[in-house]
RNA sequence: GGGGAAUUAGCUCAUCUGGUAGAGCGCAAGCAUGGCAUGUUUGAGGUGGUCGGUUCGAGUCCGAUAUUCUCCA
């Protein structure tokens, strides 16, 4: 392994002195690698008839709270909303997570510690209703003690202790369980805050119970007691694993109600329980992090390890981050910040790369945009503590690839993908550093000499504007003995958050719940109108609009999802008719929105979905199927969907390529897929048949989207396309009428767009070009050879530009010869004040232009009409200019008035328009009196 | 969702407050060297993102729109 022996010495010394049960620790851990210890896990609770399920991808879809899964449960949301029904009573699995924000966890605190992340992995067993407290304790006491073997006098455990104000009992159930294993001194009472769980303000909820080990070297362990450490931010002192016990339900007026089913969630953070179990003082020493960070630190010729040697130091970095200097520590070539960047960057590529995988790529925007984020701090630490000025994250991805090639494959399966991704975004912020640097060696230059602070709001809108990161800032202003005024940046920096926070200001009412059902049945792949009563509706208020939510038990309307936009469509009964504007699904549940409440919200209605609309939406998404499988054929097996939308105006779809998508390659797809059309292929639909069944078949899925285990298949030609999808289609495929793709555009690096058009707007599409051809065929006289006629117009209006253009200047020359022999002289140069004809304004310019250069020291005054405007112009001697004699622009501004306008210019050159021909001769009589 | 910025030659970017659209690289041709790397001279290349407004006059000011960048949520 990577790290000094004597650190595990130590440790295996300190074991050995403990009791007997421990010795078996010591030898079994020692060669557990982290693979081993998930497997253990997962095996574990599939012996107890859990169902193993595959991690949720990280990223979340319809969560209007939630951009990222930030816990275990949250894949699970819907099932404990009450929004989906139960399929398995007992689910084990281990869950990408990602957490960015939030008091205890702030990006940028992440690898200046050696135990938080951005992504982490949680274990989880699950119970739906099925087994509760006894189980769940029993479980996760007889994996820790009796399978990892984690000595118990280690072990530390927490029980709810109730809490007056919401009149809830101490949980003396668990208590009683915990009895049976550990003693009743390391049982400790934990309060609200910390063992109290609850999903949001309202909705289920439930006491926990949390499992610590105390990590600290024995003769530490005999100073101070682990108990008086527990959840008191120790780093070596932690929660690993937490059991919430789902039992009641919280109501809006923030009432306690007894949940008829209860639920067992729990989370096990990965990350320490392997720092644990391979008695590392870090869960970056574990080798879950060190491939990564022994790579970085191979590449940057640095040694990861200061950390790891002073195991007791406390990690208070502030300092250091502060002053921008370096501590030395046992390691000569070593140091804090040399270990704090490979964290960042050992952290920050898993998260990248994971996210990626499932389907969402950087951008400047949401979810996107964090992923840039992360990606940029892990570039930055890179770029100013590991000298690395070239890109180097990308290089990362097939090590992880390959690392969690079993668990989550997807990494693997798109390893190229993920990778060029990460180059390019590389590649952009290294541009975007330059500009900043550029920008502030600019603002640097231009600092006024008497002070050394730089302005809080110049340094401000570096960031905020250009992206140049705030400690680049500092770092370089300290570099040159500088400063900036960190009040003024806080305060910009505070101006813009809270606009940011009015602006987004969304105030949700609470559900008025008519019926208790749980769940909507969609009924839309069938009718397009049905009878419907509302269970339940809110209404919801943001800064600009308001308008109301409301659930059906069953419905016609299609919700936003998988790329394809809402239906929308009318609510109908003999008194009222209401419009839906559009349906959207919060955590699995269709919620229809509209403007307007129904009189009575009680009463039965017809809910129609606007069927014209619907046809083209459906139109655009079976065409999608046709053009992907195509797509797959005609540029190769890579091809893969990164991307959708489907409404009824256009259909867009993004696809994983290198390279631009020929014109050539774009005709043979449109032709494949006007063949399909034209065969007129029967809709094939496979409602609810097993996500492995589908797979088998050959079925398409997509990186990145959750299945259930029951999916929908839709086959046009089982040969051509099939593809797992819960959207609406067409029943066969000649409905779509026509198919033509109108651009093919790049998203991202590796990412091409396709965008095309179906049925009647395919129709008008050719229509309108057709019309616009004819007008432009009569407009050239019904030419038989229309490109050639217009070639010929082209040639020809080139050629007469240029004569006109040669007649032009030889009219400025002839001008020229006579004009320059007009000068009258004074004793100290010569001048000109003549209105002269000249048919355009370049003419008149280079006339003037052309006198200032062949007569010296002159001053030239003229005044022409041009398209019935009076002009003026005036030159000046290069000479005449220096000294000061004659300033072009101050004399301008004289004589424009008497042409009623206005004029201006540099000393050497100046113009002027008017718009009074009249005051020609005034102007005229003026410049001689100024000049003689 | 809200704020800021950018869009000018094939590329990278200038053009201070409205008044003569430019540089470097690249491209083409000529010259120099036996040839090349190169040096040098000349030249081509622009509806200044799109649309509208203010003005005698807009790349420059204002508004809209598109795209991209960036920060906040």
């Amino acid at each position: 392994m990577f790290w000094p022996l004597y650190i595990q010495k130590s440790w295996v010394g300190s074991r050995f002195s403990s009791s007997k049960k421990t010795r078996t620790f010591v030898s079994y851990n020692c060669m557990m690698t982290a693979n081993e210890i998930r497997k253990i896990f997962l095996d574990f609770f599939a012996e107890k008839q859990h169902q193993i399920v595959p991690s949720a991808p990280i990223v979340v879809k319809n969560d209007p709270t939630l951009m990222f899964v930030n816990s275990g449960m949250a894949p699970f949301k819907d099932i404990f909303l009450g929004n989906s029904p139960i399929k398995y009573p007992r689910i084990a699995d281990s869950q990408k997570c990602l957490r960015v924000s939030g008091k205890h966890n702030d990006l940028e605190e992440v690898g200046i510690d050696t135990y938080h992340h951005t992504m982490f992995e949680m274990l989880g067993n699950w119970s739906f209703g099925d087994y509760f407290k006894k189980e769940a304790i029993a479980w996760s006491w007889e994996l820790l003690t009796e399978i990892y073997k984690i000595p118990v006098d280690r072990i530390y455990v927490t029980v709810f202790e109730g809490d007056i104000k919401d009149a809830l009992p101490f949980d003396i159930e668990s208590f009683s369980y915990w009895q049976q294993y550990v003693a009743e001194d390391r049982i400790l009472r934990g309060n609200k805050k910390d063992n109290f769980w609850e999903m949001g303000e309202q909705g289920p909820c439930g006491p926990c119970s949390e499992i610590h080990v105390d990590c600290r070297p024995d003769h530490e362990r005999l100073l101070i007691s682990g108990a008086s450490l527990v959840n008191n931010d120790d780093p070596q002192v932690i929660e690993i694993w937490n059991n919430v016990f789902m039992q009641y339900n919280r109501l809006a007026d923030g009432s306690l109600h007894p949940l008829p089913a209860q639920h067992v969630d729990t989370g096990m953070g990965f990350e320490r329980l392997v720092r644990v179990l391979q008695e590392k003082t870090s869960n970056y020493d574990t080798d879950i992090f060190q491939p990564i960070i022994q790579a970085v630190a191979q590449w940057s010729n640095t040694n990861y390890g200061s950390t790891l040697a002073a195991p007791e130091k406390n990690h208070d970095t502030s300092s250091m981050r502060e002053a921008g200097v370096v501590n030395n520590l046992p390691y000569a070539e070593s140091s804090e910040a040399t270990d704090i960047a490979m964290r960042v960057i050992a952290d920050h590529i898993r998260t990248i790369s994971f996210t990626i995988a499932d389907g969402q790529l950087p951008g400047n925007a949401k979810a996107g945009y964090v992923i840039r984020r992360i990606l940029r701090r892990a570039v930055r630490y890179g770029f100013q503590f590991l000298e690395f000025k070239k890109p180097f994250l990308y290089k990362l991805v097939p090590i992880l690839a390959t690392q969690f090639k079993e668990v989550f494959p997807e990494l693997k399966k798109q390893e190229e993908f993920v990778a060029k991704v990460i180059l390019e975004e590389e590649n952009s912020f290294l541009r975007t550093l330059e500009i900043g640097l550029r920008k502030l060696d600019e603002v640097i230059k231009n600092n006024p000499v008497n002070t050394t602070e730089i302005s809080g709001n110049i340094a401000f809108e570096l960031y905020d504007t250009f992206g140049f990161p705030l400690d680049l800032t500092q770092l370089i202003l300290r570099e040159r003995g500088l400063h900036l005024n960190q009040k003024e940046f806080d305060a910009a920096m505070d101006a813009q958050k809270n606009r940011a926070r009015n602006a987004t200001a969304i105030d949700t009412e609470d559900w008025i719940v008519l019926e208790e059902k749980a769940t909507t049945e969609f009924v839309g792949y069938d009718t397009l109108a049905c009878e419907v009563q509302i269970l339940k509706y809110r209404k919801v208020k943001t800064k600009s609009k308001e308008f109301y939510q409301l659930v059906f038990n069953t419905t016609p309307f299609y919700a936003e999802s998988g790329g394809q936009v809402g239906d929308t469509g009318t609510l109908v009964n003999a008194d009222e008719s209401i419009v839906i504007t559009d349906t959207k699904k919060e955590n699995n549940l269709p919620v229809h929105l509209t403007d307007q409440l129904p009189l009575n919200p009680a009463a039965s209605f017809t809910a129609r979905v606007d069927a014209s609309k619907r046809q083209a939406i459906s139109s655009n998404h079976s065409a999608t199927h046709l053009i992907h499988a195509a797509l797959k054929e005609v540029l190769g097996a890579h091809v893969n969907q990164k991307g959708s939308l489907v409404n009824d105006e256009y259909l867009r779809f993004d696809i994983s390529h290198f390279q631009k998508v020929s014109d050539e390659e774009i005709e043979r797809v449109e032709k494949m897929v006007s063949e399909k059309i034209r065969e007129n292929i029967a809709l094939e639909e496979l409602r609810n048949i097993p996500l492995e069944e589908a797979r088998q078949m050959g079925a398409t899925a997509l990186f990145g989207e959750k299945y259930g285990d029951q999916v929908r298949v839709i086959i046009f030609d089982k040969n051509y396309s099939m593809e797992l999808c819960g959207g609406t289609h067409v029943p066969a495929t000649g409905q779509i009428g026509l198919c033509k793709i109108i651009a093919e555009t790049a998203v991202a690096a590796g990412v091409r767009r396709i965008e095309a058009i179906t049925s009647q707007n395919a129709i008008r599409y050719f229509e309108e070009k057709a019309k616009a051809f004819d007008e432009v065929k009569s407009n050239l006289n019904n030419s038989k050879d229309v490109l050639k006629a217009i070639t010929d117009l082209k040639e020809e209006n080139a050629s007469l530009k240029k004569k006109i253009e040669k007649y032009e200047n030889e009219i400025v020359a002839s001008h020229l010869n006579t004009l320059k022999d007009n000068y009258t002289s004074k004793e100290n140069y010569n001048y000109l004040v003549q209105q002269v004809t000249m048919p355009s304004v370049d003419a008149f310019k280079n006339l003037t232009l052309g006198l200032k250069q062949q007569v010296d020291t002159s001053v030239t005054i003229l005044i022409s009409v041009i398209d019935h405007k009076p002009m003026i112009n005036i030159a000046v001697s290069d000479s005449l200019v220096s000294s000061k004699t004659f300033h072009a622009g101050n004399l301008i501004k004289e004589l424009a008035l008497f042409i009623k306008g206005g004029g201006g210019g540099q000393p050497g050159y100046a113009s002027a328009g008017g718009n009074e021909v009249k005051g020609i001769d005034a102007a005229l009589i003026k410049a001689l009196e100024i000049l003689s």
